[in-house]
DNA sequence: GCCAACGTTGGC
DNA sequence: GCCAACGTTGGC
């Protein structure tokens, strides 16, 4: 999941523990928080300013109707602080790894949510060093 | 500041 | 249903 630091940083999630997953107006994006469970985790990776992915959420509450949204489209996500990387890992690691080069991230680089497979994450991990 | 890659809107 | 025009995101 994205965020722009300037906009909603990791620090701030840190303060706050938990948050709302607010202003996603695009359907793909949408459809990828419709489908997480309660209990999954996610990465939070600053767009824009940083291009690191910095700690790992979880998502405490699963996807509701967005009091903002007056068309009744789209929908929030709950996520909570779990744990930071040891080193973030940047946009260029990603780039120059060979395994992570069908990550959505790099494939689509304009969605905010996106879904991590199973390798990618475990790979994301060891080189965050957790 | 520029541009590529999309997504959305609206005319036909 | 198609497509041109326009807007947005995000990397560089």
């Amino acid at each position: 999941m994205k965020s722009e630091p300037d906009c909603y940083s990791w620090d701030r999630l840190k303060q706050d523990k938990i948050t709302a997953w607010d202003d996603v107006r695009n359907y793909q994006a949408r459809n990828n928080m419709m489908a997480m469970k309660r209990g999954d985790l996610a990465f939070f990776y600053h767009s824009n300013v940083g291009k690191e992915i910095v700690g790992i959420m979880e998502i405490a509450r699963e996807h509701y109707p967005d009091p903002e949204d007056e068309s009744g489209k789209f929908v929030l996500v709950d996520v909570k602080y779990k744990t930071p990387l040891k080193t973030p890992v940047t946009l260029s690691d990603i780039k120059a790894h060979p395994k992570l080069q069908e990550i959505k991230l790099i494939r689509q680089s304009r969605l905010s949510v996106m879904p991590v497979s199973q390798e990618e994450w475990a790979i994301i991990c060891r080189m965050g060093d957790l």
